[in-house]
DNA sequence: TATTGTTATACTCTATAACTATA
DNA sequence: TATAGTTATAGAGTATAACAATA
């Protein structure tokens, strides 16, 4: 199904409707992955603290907060959690007594790991739906759209 | 699920793995437009809510909670938010009066073109970067996403 | 008895503002 | 004084379990 050149004009399906309701409902899926946040579930802030902390070790508070986008209060919290579940660990900077300095315990990445899987199989499964061109048309187009999204922002960034 | 024949070890960069980050990606853009729920701010699931029910006016409580995938309380929660802030409509239904039916009201749907029109511009923005070949490919690629992940799901579907 | 919602309770996530400790 | 974090407080979003009203 090619549908729709034309919206219709109740609803103006221009692109960035498109790109707004596709990532709306592929978000949802994601979410519903990780409902509760059990024992063994990260929530999405969770996951998106642990994916920066893989890459970006030894990390500041601020810094995190930065990426992730939320106060710094907030992080704070966020990360109050995950080091009372051991999945990340919160030192002193020993050259700045201020700053903390952020990690991945092995829970950490374990969990990271076990979560990014859940989330990547049930992906996979709606992906295999798809014949490799569409699949390669789906690869281009997220590369596009990492470009223009991924703009400023340092960080976690994937394609690298 | 097939993946996994090579991946890098440290950071397996397949298809699912990319559309993954790229939502999140977009998320947070998305999601920042409305920090705070402010006076004319809708968060992420308030948003949903109005959506589904620009299209589906008269939908049960259940109704919206399925579309939106949260429990039955967590909606009978969202909804007295919104009805308290006089974007909803809530009445006991005439021939079943367990049942309630939401709608509505004309500054429901003044807010929900409001919220929808401010994260479109900024989406637009971006987009606004692509050569129109590339803004096709993406256009045609949301729709492969679409297809696959709508699948089972009725109710707000944007393409139609 | 089964269905539809609401309420009670308890988390997480989020923000702003006040505060502490360090620089 | 300025910066890095924490804490206090408040409100939304979420879930499960107990409950009420209706069928």
């Amino acid at each position: 199904m090619k549908l729709l050149d034309k919206p219709t004009d109740s609803h103006p399906h221009d692109n960035a409707t498109l790109v707004m309701d596709t990532v709306l409902l592929i978000m949802r899926m994601i979410r519903s992955e990780n409902r509760g946040n059990r024992p063994a579930g990260l929530s999405v802030p969770q996951f998106r603290v642990l994916t920066f902390l893989r890459r970006n070790s030894g990390s500041s508070l601020s810094q995190v907060a930065d990426h992730v986008g939320v106060a710094l209060s907030s992080m704070s919290k966020l990360v109050d959690g995950l080091v009372t579940r051991e999945l990340v660990t919160r030192t002193t900077a020993a050259d700045d007594r201020r700053r903390v300095t952020l990690g991945l315990t092995e829970a950490g990445r374990s969990a990271l790991a076990t979560s990014r899987a859940a989330t990547l199989a049930r992906l996979t499964e709606r992906l295999a739906h798809l014949s490799p061109e569409e699949e390669m048309q789906i690869v281009q187009a997220m590369e596009l759209l990492q470009m223009v999204f991924r703009s400023d922002e340092p960080g976690d960034s994937p394609l690298r």
